[in-house]
Parts: structure tokens; C-alpha cells; sequence
DNA sequence: AGGTCAACCAAAAACGTTTTTGGTTTTCCG
DNA sequence: CGGAAAACCAAAAACGTTTTTGGTTGACCT
């Protein structure tokens, strides 16, 4: 019963089956165009008939090309599965894959290595282009992808800004939430931010401000209340701006999950979310209709999103373009978490 | 400002750097044990200084080793945010890396590709082992893996079982749920199964099965509907299972999912979760707890699944051990979806 | 018929490691 | 002091591709 063997068939092998040389057989498969048709077929049908697949290793080696792109997921995202990051994977690998590039997702655990594992990543020539998200004001990674010149798309922006991005309209967001609010009648409007570390959360802010602004509504510091990324923190904050008697009729939420936990530690206070406080929440994730009350939120696209990302690094990849960076508008999705404020002071 | 190539440093470099020679660099970097320890510490400083990374192509080239573990998603966790898996994910990853290991996932976008993408993550050696879930009663997957002597895990079984795999005990959740039905004072309890192709859908209905059979209610196959994995088929079903006149008191579910999406059917017709008619579900996800009524189902410390997971593929790795197969027991956890059946026909 | 060009292909170099082989030095023991 | 073993290291082969270089053939034009 000793096997012969069974040795992977390598290209030589295939060049011996069919006659050519291993230059030829190459360039047959990688669809060079200086070789006969009839040729290439002969090269195809060899190829499957051994079931010869070209050594990823070695390919990549002598070319220094991978075929491959990076999604870095950070551990928030893994933690607290957030719909937004796995909708975009699929648009994106739908588009790289019609390219014949495979994409790959690696995690970052802690929030200290994720440019330990883009370094890793990029020395090591595991792929032809990154993209992450969760981009902040002062971000290392995009230094040092730049300094490297290595090709990325983000989501989300930074400070510097002069890089290639994709990215929701959350001023937008906020402002329009905020508007949204102000126009039902509600004057004393929360906002529960994600946590500022991020980019997304300042622009957020910005919108809300703006809104308030705007409509001549004095700004109050206490209103606003940064959130983390744990289970209770919406909790928390909606906890703190009740008992600190800052007293909002109304709260908008960077995220459904902030929002969905403020709609809990408001019913631990007796208060009836929607009816007592509004509620505004981003991203529509799948619970958010089936919450109760159902959330009032922002929508995205996120096949259509993930689809624009993956054209953005395939234009990158095919050399240097001009540098794009698509600001996209989500979609405000009304269901029954907000409405005008309560008469009366809330009785109760 | 032409630039002095910047060209990556490769071992050579760092040979010439220390003035050893390549195959002592190469000896000292990956940890073997006939190297003098300075030497070692020199060799790991110069690399240090210069940047050095030993390519993965290269290294791979010659060594035949990724030092990388694939995971395998499949669509379904793709478009439906599958906690269970990222969950899995995080626990894994903690444990392969730990011992020098990358974890990489894939994303098989249809049904269809799975085992083309297993095909070519195989064939073109870009991982050591695999790790995917979803097993089918007859797995191609497995069929190919096994043949080609290729070392996987998987989450959930298959009928010929001769591999290695982690698995939920699905037979006994489905005993327990109908258990507890059963205890509660329900008879007509129906069984909302996650898809047959699923090996795990059948071993739910076997424990479902089971615990009637042992408590002498006689099965009527009309309480038994599959479901499928769009938003609306637990809704679907349920609505089948109310207008048949099956005239079920309890369901108990195959995931959370199913449940959730039951749920709304049962409302739309006028009926009360919970009071009308019992559900438990499966998963703990995110938003069971939320949901109103806030739902019975049953949990599973992920985390401790994936590193056991990472264990056992770890072990794999190492070289042919003894085949590993772990059913792991979950926990139910009671809220309020779950209580004895109303008193009278419901009239409601 | 001579020359040019295109089409096609072969040979060999190169990619950057790891592993094998074997050689030199040092240590240790009798 | 002789010899064996251990410790350490250098040189070179090998991994399986892609790319470069250059050569041969045949068609086509003048």
C-alpha cells in the first residue's frame, strides 16, 4: 500500500504533458496574448486533466503580486457584531472576486495591534491592498500605509484626509436626525455619541450641533454624553442625563445599539421610550424593527456600499489613479421611536 | 529626490549586517536550538534595525508551511450576521495565535462555490488547515478534505462522522426544549427546524422527537415545518402552522431567528407570544434578550467553543493525533417567552 | 528572392526563503 | 595529550513559479 507518491502536479509537469515548455505553459494560463489559441486550449485541458493549480507561494514570490486584499476587522466589531461591517464584506468580495482577486479578513483582537497586524501584513507581502475602517482623527495605520506607499481604502476619514475613503455622510446624519427632532418639537435633544476616538462620532456631532444651531436652540454640554463600546453603555449614559436632571425629550443615538440600551435604562425608570423620550439610532441593524418600540434609524445599502469600496481598491490597485473618496448618504428609515414631546411635564 | 530604491531588506541583508551567513540568520530567527544565544540575540537586532520580515511567499515556497488556518463562512452567516460564528472567531484566533498562527477567513458567497473555494485554498497551499461549519448529512467538502489527506475541523457533524469536529448537542437542546413545553403542560408543541440539508436541523428534531416520544404524545408530523434562511421564513412558517389549524400551544425553534420572525407572525394574528403560544428558541443572540417578550433559548460561552476549536485544530497540526470529536452542552436560558399553555381555547 | 514583421515558443534567470550537508572550532573526558 | 562529542556555522541546493531574453518559423510585402 505505498502510494506512488501522489506528488502535486507542478507546472512542469504539465509542460511535459503537453509538449511545451514551461514558458509557454505560463503564459497560456495567465492569459499572455502571444500564444496560439488552439495552444492555450491544449495548455487548459492539461492543466485540468492533472489537476495542476499554480503554488500560490511561488507565484507570488517571482511576481510580488498576491491577488489578494485585506479586510482588517477591529475586535469591537468582532465583540459586538455589527451588521454594517459583514453587509460591506459581501459587496466587496463580490466585486474583487469578479476581478479574480480573493479576499481575505484577518482580526485584530486588540485595539493595540491592529497596526501591529497591518505591519505584519504589508512586510510580509501577504496582500496587494488593506481596508479597515473605524479610522480616527490621528491614525497610524494610514501614516504608515502612506509613508510606505502601500494601496488602502478606508472607511471613514481622518484628520489629514488626503487618502482614499469611503464613507457615510455622518454630519448628514446627525443633522438631519437632529432636524427631525426639532421640527416634531423637542427642544432639549440628547445626543449619545460613539466614542470620540473615532472620526465618524465628530462628524455626527457636528451635525447635530449645526442642526441646533440652526434652528436657534442653545447648545447644552450636558446633553451630550460619550458611549463606549460595551453592552450597557447606551444604559449608562441614558442613566446619567435622567438622574443629572438634564432632562432631554428626546436622544440621538450614533448607533442602534447605544439606542437600544438607552431604551432599556429608560424603562428601568419608568419612562416609556417614544412616548416620554425619542429616540433616533444609525445603521437599522436587524433588531432594530423588531425592538420595541421599533427604532427609528438610518439605513445604508450596504451590498451597494461594499460593491463602491471594491471598485475603489481595484482602481487603486490598477495603479495610481486619482485619488477618490465617496461620501455616501444613508437612507432615514421612520418608525415609532420618536414623536412630539409629552404635554405636559411627564407625569407619568 | 530620486530615492535610493528603498529597496525591502531580505535575509541576505541581515546576514551581511551581523556578518553571519544566510542559514544562520535563518536558523537564529526561527528558534532552533543550535545556535549560540548571542548569536541569536545579534541576528534578532540587526533584524530589528533593518526592518527585516521573511517573506511569506518565500518562506512558504520552501518550507510547504503557512503557519495559517482558514475559516470558511458560508453565505448564510455572510447576509445574516450569524453571532454564533464571530463569536467562534475570537476564540479560535485567541488560541492560534498564541502559538505563532495566522487566522484567516474566506467568505463563500453561494452555496454552490463552497467546495470550489475549499478547492482552491487546498490545491493552491495558502493555509494549513481548514475550519468551516454548516455540515451537510453528505458533506463534499469532507469527502475531498479527507481524501486529500488535508487537515480540517468542522463545526457540526456528518453521517459518516469520521472526522474531526465540535459540535453543539443539538439532540439534547431539542430534548430539553420540548422537555420543558412538556413540563410547562403543553401537547401540541411544534418543531420550527432550521434547514435539513443541515446535519444539526435533524439531530434538533431527533431530541424534539424523543422527549414527546418519552412522554407519550404521539407525533403529528403536521407540527413539524422546515424553515429556511430568509428573514421571513420563521414568520412563513408560523403563519402555515396557524391557518392549517395545527393548533400548536408552544414552538420551539431552531434558531433565533425562526423564533423572532414567528413572533411577528403570531401578533399579526391577533395571538400573544408567550401567552398564546410558548417559544424557545436557539442561539442567545444579541437581540433575544431585547425582544419582546424577551425570549427563552439556549446559550453557549463562544468563546470557550472557538478555543476549544482552536485546540483541536492546533492538534491537528502537530501531526496526526487521535481523532478529536467534542459535543459541547449549552445552557437554556429562561426568559419570558416560555409558560403554560392558556387555560381554555384561546379566545382571546 | 530578399527582407521585415509578427507570431510563437524555449532556455535560463530570478524571486527569498528553508533545509541539507558537511566542515570547523570548542569542550570535555580519560 | 589524544580523541570524541558537542556546538556552531557556511555553502549550496531546492521550492515552483514568472519574466526576460532571444531564437525560430512562416507570412506577407516589394
Amino acid at each position: 500500500m505505498t502510494e506512488p507518491a501522489q506528488r502535486k502536479p507542478n507546472i512542469r509537469d504539465v509542460a511535459a504533458h503537453t509538449g511545451l515548455s514551461v514558458s509557454t505553459v505560463s503564459r497560456a494560463l495567465n492569459g499572455y496574448d502571444d500564444v496560439n489559441a488552439d495552444t492555450r486550449k491544449k495548455v487548459e485541458q492539461a492543466a485540468e486533466t492533472l489537476g495542476y493549480r499554480a503554488s500560490f507561494a511561488a507565484a507570488t514570490l517571482r511576481s510580488n503580486q498576491t491577488q489578494t486584499v485585506t479586510f482588517m476587522v477591529s475586535k469591537p466589531w468582532t465583540k459586538f457584531v455589527d451588521p454594517f461591517f459583514l453587509g460591506l464584506l459581501d459587496g466587496v468580495e463580490m466585486v474583487l472576486q469578479a476581478q479574480g482577486y480573493d479576499l481575505q479578513v484577518v482580526m485584530a483582537r486588540e485595539f493595540e495591534t491592529e497596526i501591529d497586524i497591518i505591519r505584519r501584513t504589508v512586510e510580509r507581502n501577504r496582500c496587494d491592498a488593506l481596508l479597515f475602517g473605524r479610522t480616527r482623527p490621528e491614525d497610524e495605520r494610514i501614516d504608515y500605509l502612506q509613508e510606505r506607499g502601500f494601496p488602502f481604502v478606508t472607511i471613514g476619514q481622518t484628520l489629514r484626509n488626503d487618502h482614499d475613503w469611503i464613507d457615510r455622510d455622518h454630519r448628514r446624519i446627525g443633522q438631519r436626525a437632529t432636524e427631525r427632532l426639532i421640527r416634531l418639537g423637542h427642544t432639549r435633544i440628547a445626543y449619545l455619541s460613539t466614542p470620540y476616538r473615532y472620526t465618524y462620532s465628530h462628524h455626527n456631532r457636528d451635525g447635530y450641533r449645526a442642526a441646533l444651531a440652526k434652528a436657534g436652540i442653545a447648545h447644552d454640554p450636558a446633553l451630550e454624553v460619550e458611549c463606549f463600546l460595551s453592552r450597557r453603555t447606551g444604559a449608562d449614559a441614558m442613566t446619567q442625563l435622567i438622574t443629572s436632571g438634564a432632562d432631554p425629550t428626546a436622544v440621538f443615538c450614533g448607533n442602534d445599539m447605544i439606542a437600544l440600551s438607552a431604551i432599556e435604562a429608560m424603562r428601568s425608570f419608568g419612562l416609556e421610550p417614544g412616548r416620554d423620550i425619542s429616540v433616533i439610532g444609525c445603521d437599522d441593524m436587524p433588531m432594530a424593527g423588531a425592538a420595541q418600540p421599533p427604532l427609528t434609524t438610518f439605513s445604508q445599502n450596504l451590498d451597494a456600499l461594499g460593491m463602491r469600496m471594491g471598485r475603489m481598491v481595484l482602481n487603486k490597485l490598477r495603479g495610481e489613479g486619482p485619488r477618490l473618496q465617496e461620501l455616501i448618504d444613508a437612507q432615514l428609515v421612520l418608525r415609532e421611536s420618536d414623536m412630539p414631546p409629552p404635554r405636559a411635564g411627564r407625569g407619568c
